[in-house]
RNA sequence: GCGCCCGUAGCUCAGCUGGAUAGAGCAUCUGGCUUCGAACCAGAGGGUCGGAGGUUCGAGUCCUUCCGGGCGCACCA
């Protein structure tokens, strides 16, 4: 087991644009069109990167001591994390690399790079030794370290640039239900790690929530209003208007009629033909806009949108703009795509075989990979010219069609969901010439205004938004496909650059497993019950709703904190257990890297014990505690750490645990890089577990408040709360709050 | 048939650029509340990392192949 920490990252840190620093949110800056910055070096960075620096003065030292020994370089060094800490904080495991070059065993090697590195250690390393087959393990001055860590001195994370994340994306013809939650909750996450804030510069960043008002599912919903309960748009607008004075939810409705729609269509084999004719007449009078369908469409939508917006809010999770497929239609982005397609010539008309009369686009699968393949085979050279022998553009233009096109506009003239998606990622980074949205106010919230699209002229001073430098869409893995037509139409009409700046934000779903699907009153098949998990689905109506969830969960955390503090007011204590609940939920969503299936049962999604979001608010109360009961606060600690002869007590054996609990609170800034770096916010969940684990052991074996020696005990409440800091840092990025009490 | 993902403790999952004795949580068992709150801590048992080859000083991690499971491969949207 190693790890690394952007403190002793050999990566040079990107540029910081110090003029775009924001503490607030702001959605005159953040939606601006991309400003190009001229990086500046900040000045802080000399006190700022002072563990980076051990690192870079370590490696080089080891550089040069390899070129006038040995006469050798190596490209990059390897920095490592011993098995224990009482083997040291780092481990060079150099040594083993050059043992063949240099024909020597690796602990002779290591015995002699030693031997010059003791005789000038870099600052803030306190001894070098030899360890293992041949590791060189190195020792930091602890007192040293832990005084910069205290000073909230943290590598810089961020850059200049303006990054997109699309994320939720529910069709507005249902209740949200828990695979949505995943979606939502992995986007606004993500969202909080690339934002700007008080501990970091990060990127400026918007978030996009895209509405597909015009597609076949709300056609459905509509269908179901106006022919099973035989509504049009006064009595719809009646509808609406009474469950609102009921106080029932409108996406709830819908989550039943849908699934009635959708058995109705098959239900009776004389009228299906019939029926899937009305639901086809549907979207297209939806597409077109402009009639009774069209509004009735649009009212319902909205009304569900509203409550999508509602559900999410009560999780934290805002947006910055709705762009809507009914603009993207209305408002003509395909034409312009399909031009620059053309010109491109990455869109061709097919004139022969299965697609004949189509527009197509080749499948990103039949490109020719050629850097990919080149590097395969220099790598390994028993990867060779077998798998070379795929068909090429040129080769397919001369044996026939390419069946295995893309179809992207149909014989009859109309564009695919894939073409439209390509006129709106196009957009996104700014590539459709004259095109834009109108923009619109849709939602207040506290800080913010949320916009949506329209095909009116825009509201006065609405923002800008599109022309991303890049941009990440959380879609579950099942549109892999689809994603990577939309990144090979870009790299295929030479947007290279913004191709590789696509990131599909991949996740997997949350199915039900068969206890659970039973346990909720649904019949589930002799041979379903056999499955590990089973698929949620909207149009059978069978899942977990988003609000029931939460729902459950805040009752379940209600119980919980009535029985514990009964003496607090009813507000406080309803305040607490809603903290709780969104802290268990966003936890449980979060803890599972993205590409695991998650099989949601209610016993591990209500548990608040073990590894789960209250286990780590916990600790951030105890640890408030503390300083309640002391009279001081972490600030107080914390600024007394200069003046403390702490290097006795941190390098003696008991002082061990108080050490590892301060190297850990160091490491928020290499995993927010990580985090950033693969697209894995479970990292951060993982991060903020071990801390939390970290402190209520250090918790345990030392009782602070009792110690009476003052140094010691001025030392634990420093500990106390730089720990404190750094678990609310990382549970506010997991859009987790700290209860005052719990 | 093709593509992508998964297979690690009884269960649910981590394991980043290949590194030292493969880790958590839950469950089970044992111990710890008159303490800064036990939504906690300490300890125990529990592993052929799906199988087989290969590369490497070193493989859960990289390559090949096989097995098992999931998802996706429409002129639907």
């Amino acid at each position: 087991m190693q790890w690394r920490d952007p403190l002793f990252d050999p990566r040079p840190s990107p540029p910081i644009p110090l003029g775009l620093v924001t503490s607030q949110r702001s959605q005159e800056i953040h939606f601006s069109r991309p400003r190009r910055v001229i990086p500046t070096v900040p000045s802080r960075k000399l006190t700022q990167t002072m563990y980076r620096t051990i690192q870079q003065s370590l490696t080089a030292a080891i550089q040069a001591i390899l070129a006038s020994k040995y006469d050798v370089t190596l490209a990059s060094l390897a920095v490592e994390q011993p098995p224990s800490i009482a083997m040291g904080e780092l481990a060079l495991p150099v040594a083993f690399e050059l043992a063949k070059r240099l024909r020597k065993a690796p602990r002779a090697i290591a015995t002699e790079l030693a031997a010059e590195l003791s005789a000038q250690l870099p600052e803030g390393v306190a001894s070098v030794e030899i360890a293992g087959a041949g590791y060189l393990n190195i020792r930091l001055d602890r007192a040293w370290v832990a005084r910069h860590i205290a000073a909230d001195r943290h590598a810089p994370i961020g850059g200049p640039g303006f990054r997109l994340i699309e994320h939720t994306s529910i069709n507005p013809n249902k209740a949200a239900h828990i695979g949505h939650l995943r979606n939502a909750i992995l986007g606004d996450t993500f969202q909080r790690l690339l934002r700007p804030d008080t501990y970091k510069h990060g990127y400026q960043v918007g978030v996009q929530n895209y509405i597909d008002n015009t597609g076949v599912q709300v056609a459905d919903v509509v269908v179901g209003l106006m022919h099973l309960e035989n509504l049009g748009l006064d009595t719809v607008q009646t509808l609406v208007a009474d469950l609102a004075a009921q106080g029932k939810r409108i996406d709830y409705y819908c989550w039943d009629l849908y699934a009635r729609v959708s058995q109705w269509y098959t239900a009776d084999p004389d009228q299906a033909a019939e029926r899937k004719a009305l639901r086809l007449a549907t979207l297209h009078a939806l597409e077109q806009g402009g009639n009774e369908i069209a509004e009735v469409a649009d009212l319902i939508a909205t009304a569900v949108l509203h409550r999508h917006l509602e559900t999410m809010q009560r999780l934290g999770i805002e947006y910055d703009f709705l762009p809507r497929e009914s603009e993207i239609l209305h408002l003509h982005f395909w034409d312009a795509a399909r031009q620059l397609m053309i010109e491109k010539g990455v869109l061709y008309l097919e004139t022969e075989g299965k697609n004949k009369g189509c527009w197509v686009m080749r499948r990103a699968s039949a490109e020719p990979r050629h850097s990919e393949r080149s590097e395969a085979e220099s790598r390994n050279p028993r990867i060779s010219s077998q798998d070379a022998s795929a068909t090429t553009n040129a080769e397919a233009a001369e044996t026939g069609p390419d069946e295995d096109a893309k179809v992207i506009v149909r014989s009859n003239g109309t564009v695919t969901y894939v073409g439209k998606d390509i006129a709106y990622h196009l957009w996104k980074f700014g590539l459709l010439p004259g095109k834009d949205f109108g923009y619109t106010k849709f939602h207040q919230y506290p800080n913010h205004m949320c916009w949506i699209s329209t095909d009116s002229p825009s509201d006065e001073h609405a923002p800008a938004f599109g022309h991303a430098d890049a941009i990440y869409n959380v879609i579950d893995s099942r549109q892999n496909d689809p994603q990577n037509n939309v990144i090979a139409a870009l790299r295929g009409m030479g947007f290279t650059n913004e191709a590789d700046r696509y990131t599909h934000f991949s996740y997997e779903m949350v199915a039900l497993t068969p206890r659970c699907a039973l346990d909720l009153g649904y019949d589930v098949s002799e041979e379903d019950q056999k499955r590990a998990y089973i698929e949620v689905s909207g149009r059978k109506g069978f899942g977990v709703k988003a609000d029931d969830l939460i729902d459950r969960l805040t009752t379940a955390a209600r119980t919980e904190v009535d029985n514990r503090h009964p003496d607090l007011s009813d507000d406080d204590r309803a305040t607490i257990s809603k903290q709780i609940a969104v802290g268990a939920l966003r936890y449980f969503m979060l803890r599972y890297t993205r590409n695991t299936v998650i099989a949601f049962d209610f016993k591990d999604a209500l548990s608040f014990e073990g590894e789960t979001g209250p286990y780590v608010q916990y600790a951030i109360v105890r640890a408030a505690n503390i300083f309640r009961k002391a009279g001081t606060t972490a600030e107080a600690a914390l600024a007394a750490m200069p003046t403390l002869d702490i290097a006795p007590i941190l390098n003696s054996e008991e002082g061990t645990t108080l050490w590892e609990t301060w190297l850990l609170t160091s490491r928020l800034t290499t995993l927010i890089e990580q985090a950033i770096a693969t697209s894995e916010p479970a990292y951060l969940a993982k991060y903020a577990f071990q801390l939390a684990q970290q402190f209520n052991n250090f918790y345990h074996r030392h009782h602070i408040l009792n110690e009476e020696d003052a140094t010691k005990k001025t030392l634990y409440l420093a500990t106390a709360a730089t720990a404190q800091r750094e678990m609310t840092r990382a549970l506010g990025y997991l859009g987790i709050e700290a209860p005052e009490r719990m």
